[in-house]
DNA sequence: ATATATTCTCGACATTGTCTATCAAATGAG
DNA sequence: CTCATTTGATAGACAATGTCGAGAATATAT
C-alpha cells in the first residue's frame, strides 16, 4: 500500500524525470502540492519508497554549481509505477458518480 | 492532511449517501477498493475523521432485519468534502502530463 | 585552513493504518 | 422470560507512514 505523501512522491519523481535527486523532488512537491515538506521529509520518503522497491537510486552526474556533494538521484521502478497507477486508479473508481472532481475522462 | 485510507472511507462515505454506517461503507470498499479491510478499521478511521471534523455521525433508523444494534450514520460534512476535493485535485494537478492513468479531462 | 553552501543521513516523535478481542443491543427459540 | 445468536460498535495494541531538526559529508571560495 501507498501511503498519500508516497504516491505524491512518486508523481514528483516522474515529473522531475532525469537527475532527480532530493531538491528538485522537494521542489516539484512544494511547487505543485502547496505542501511545505522538509527535505529530511522528502529523503526519508524515498527511502522507503526505495526498501520497497518502488524507486531505485543511482549517483548523479557530478555537476555542483557550488559547493554541494555528489547527488543521489532516484527513478520510479516498474512495480512502483504500477503501484502507483493502482492506488490512482482506486480513487478514480471510486470518484466514479460523485462530483469530486476526479470523474473519469 | 487525508490519509490514503481516510480519502477512500470519505469516498465510500458519499458513495453509500443515506444510512451510511459501518457496514456499507466497508462492503463499498471492499468492492470498489479490493482491499480487504475489517470492520474495526473503518470505525477507527471514522472515529478519526469526525475527532477531525471531516465526517459527522448521527443515530440510525432502527431497521435491523434480524439481530444488530441501532446503526451509527455518517455524512461528509462540508469541511470534509473541501478537504477530499482538495487532495484529490493535488493528485491530479501532479499527474497532468504524465500517462498514470489520472489526467484531467 | 576555514568558512560557507549544497546535499544527504539519522534519530525521534506524531499521525495514520490495521487487527483482534470484546462489548452492546436486538431478535427468535425454547 | 431467558439466553444463544446475529449484527453493529468500541477499545487497546502495534505496524506503517509522515514529519522535523540536528548534524554529517563534500565541494568551493577566500
Amino acid at each position: 500500500m501507498l501511503g498519500e505523501l508516497e504516491q505524491i512522491v512518486l508523481l514528483a519523481v516522474l515529473r522531475v524525470g532525469d537527475a532527480a535527486y532530493g531538491v528538485p523532488v522537494h521542489d516539484e512537491i512544494v511547487r505543485l502540492a502547496q505542501r511545505d515538506l522538509t527535505l529530511g521529509t522528502v529523503y526519508k520518503t524515498l527511502s522507503r519508497l526505495e526498501e520497497k522497491g518502488f524507486v531505485r537510486s543511482y549517483e548523479g552526474d557530478p555537476t555542483p554549481q557550488r559547493g554541494g556533494r555528489r547527488t543521489r538521484c532516484f527513478a520510479v521502478t516498474n512495480t512502483g509505477r504500477k503501484s502507483l497507477e493502482s492506488s490512482l486508479a482506486t480513487l478514480r473508481r471510486m470518484a466514479v458518480g460523485l462530483d469530486v472532481g476526479l470523474e473519469p475522462t
